[in-house]
DNA sequence: ACAGTTTCCCGTAAATGC
DNA sequence: TGCATTTACGGGAAACTG
């Protein structure tokens, strides 16, 4: 009968941040008759707390009663909170308690309830959110939203805040829907079969199956080995780099991304000098560079990648625009731009073109200047090719994890309902 | 016998912002015989404030009181707040009152007040700080350093808190003498005579003069003609820039800055071709440039500037990177770069050479790429020429603003000692 | 509508705590 | 001491407000 609703950040519901204020919304799913009182719901945060699970305490800093309005929408009664959200310093009461686990870890809930007299009947309404996390700055959230999906997967019973002390492994099945899903919310693109077989295999090893369990710490505790982060960091780095400055690429499906040293090789090989593709670092994060293979003389094939751009870059300079202006310098001559052919045999201005910054270049005293990434070619970087791959396929489509979808709405539950 | 001392803002004290901690320091300046209680000193915002003289209202929201210590350095009693300050939302009750004036022209203080007794004696302490600008923004900076510099060039009251309300004029000899301390106060140039002399026909006129009067608008209110910007905001966005990316060539004094467009052909024109200059942008804010000359080979000279280089694009990429990469393309040929010798025949390299960012080509898989500023070259862009100017001099050296620099400290006064 | 002003909040750096 | 976490705050943008 009562359904609450809540969007915190905008891609990532469910993590909330002390010190930034968040939205929930509550409503009630049944139309009553005619009320003629007001029906107020009050918010109370860790409501049924279990003593001592967590480590750190919170309260809402902001009003926490409301009354319920008519929705504009659908007429049934609603109310809209604006919440701000401030740790509680008690004398470290229950700290350092569970300190294996990481702040990001903790599961929090906010609970709402509301009393209706109606009739000669007294009801008592409560609901409750899916599990939260708080944090306290940004470079928290990949962490905060590993747990949020990482419950969400694996989690059958809502209420289990403690669900972090021993957590369950997932299928790589399993993980690999999410992962893609991740792709699908923060562009228009998700990951297809071979993308998401490296992953797999960079999480897994070679030859690793769709039934193999993957474990919460190899996924977003533990650091990559010889990586001083964790596949997941790398990942949300990388979704990041999307969002924020490659989205036109990535959403026309130009971007490899996720291609190992070895299978590039095998497949610019046999393409024609100037065949490129794009794909993400793996050394380092939010990164993305360009391989492309060149031939010598006697037919020998040379593989070249460029140092990985960054977001501190791409925000200079677009990342099509790199594409379409870099160049190489060998000595004395004319630089060159080596790139012709995205992978397979695009040529690079149609598949760029409309991407490309038309600079007005405006009539002014000045003369305008652009940047254009160079490299200097001195000696040729060869290194050993590996194992051909599979083909292309269609990306994932969204399954159970539509809830996490946008307009995240709980489920609703009457807790308790008497007389 | 006390003195109420003061840092907020590293460069800009007496400015305070909203929700930004500052930090305060009172000291006795006499010492007292062996006290044997605590002297105990409170801070009021705007004690004395004439009842409706300002239409913002504001209070402390940390500890406004303290007792006194014994000064690590010099023993003598001593009070240190970290002071937070946040806008009392009162109903609008004096608002829209003298609205023609800016918040970054009211103005504000601090009072401090300790109760001495001893010896049979009851003394009242209390001092009070040189007038505040509060502002919310970190854009409203430069409005509030301007009045804080007028208010102390100017103001012979330090509790005239109604300054603005008829603000005098400068004299160019006054003002300008403040203007190059700014300078020195954010690298370690001031302005020679030429630069001055540049900006005081910004400012007034040609044949302007050292007597000549400078009015409060025109410093700081009202927009250069036909710029969105005013004189002061214009000059504060060149001394951010210096300070964040220019620090290093600033300092070498390679940075001619402020000449007129005339003087800068005049100056260029007899030099050897590739012979160039730095100058700020008058058109656009915190921005720099470079012109060179170029003599055709029937000996006329072309003068060409590259587009405004701004702080987005320095903190990508260095400005001696910017000198020692840029290059010109004339079509099919290869780039060259046209900067030879900073004017008047300083080479190059051996201007800017140590301030070249020498990569260290870390051994690694990837072919580095570096960004190279490039303009292509079609039509020549030439202006008329203009007048010649005077020859340099040494930087003015710091008069009466020494008050103002790094630890700034108020005076004191005991206003009331009673008994 | 608009300009002045404040609030909001991301992201980085520094401080803090264990 | 090092790492996990929080606090501080500059700076851009949205929201507010007369």
């Amino acid at each position: 009968e009562q359904q609450p609703c809540m969007a915190t950040h905008p891609q990532k519901p469910l993590v909330i941040k002390t010190g930034v204020q968040f939205v929930t919304k509550v409503r009630l799913l049944v139309k009553l008759p005619a009320v003629d009182y007001q029906l107020k719901v009050k918010t109370t945060f860790d409501k049924d707390l279990p003593p001592g699970r967590v480590s750190r305490q919170f309260f809402i800093v902001t009003n926490t009663t409301k009354v319920m309005d008519a929705d504009e929408v659908n007429g049934c009664l609603c109310a809209e909170f604006r919440h701000g959200l401030k740790e509680k310093k008690c004398g470290n009461s229950a700290k350092s308690k569970e300190s294996l686990l990481f702040v990001t870890e903790e599961l929090h809930s906010l609970s709402f309830e509301a009393h209706l007299t109606t009739q000669g009947l007294n009801i008592d309404l409560e609901t409750s959110s899916l599990p939260l996390v708080v944090i306290s700055n940004g470079i928290q959230m990949p962490g905060a939203w590993a747990s949020i999906m990482w419950f969400n997967l694996l989690s059958h019973e809502p209420q289990n805040l403690g669900f972090f002390g021993s957590p369950p492994p997932a299928t790589w099945a399993q993980l690999s829907e999410v992962l893609s899903w991740q792709f699908c919310t923060n562009s228009a693109q998700g990951l297809n079969k071979e993308q998401i077989d490296m992953l797999g295999e960079k999480l897994l090893g070679q030859h690793c199956s769709n039934s193999d369990q993957v474990h919460w710490s190899k996924f977003s505790k533990e650091n990559i080995p010889g990586k001083p982060f964790s596949f997941w960091v790398w990942l949300d780095s990388i979704l990041e780099l999307i969002r924020k400055h490659l989205l036109p690429v990535w959403n026309q499906n130009y971007i490899m991304g996720f291609v190992s040293k070895g299978k590039e090789r095998t497949l610019l090989r046999d393409k024609e000098s100037g065949t490129f593709l794009l794909r993400f670092s793996e050394s380092h994060l939010g990164g993305i560079t360009f391989t492309w293979v060149q031939h010598g003389d006697d037919g020998e094939a040379t593989f070249n990648s460029v140092e990985p751009y960054t977001k501190s870059l791409l925000s200079t300079l677009p990342f099509p625009d790199i594409i379409r202006n870099y160049k190489v310098i060998s000595d004395g001559l004319v630089p060159t731009n080596p790139l012709k052919f995205l992978y397979p045999d695009i040529p690079k201005d149609k598949a760029f073109g409309q991407l490309y910054n038309n600079l007005p270049s405006k009539a002014n005293p000045y003369i305008p200047s652009t940047l254009i990434p160079c490299s200097e070619m001195r000696s040729s970087n060869v290194s050993p090719p590996s194992a051909p791959c599979d083909s292309p396929q269609p990306p994932m489509t969204p399954g159970e994890f539509d809830m996490l979808n946008q307009t995240l709405c709980f489920d609703m539950d009457v807790m308790n309902s008497a007389y």
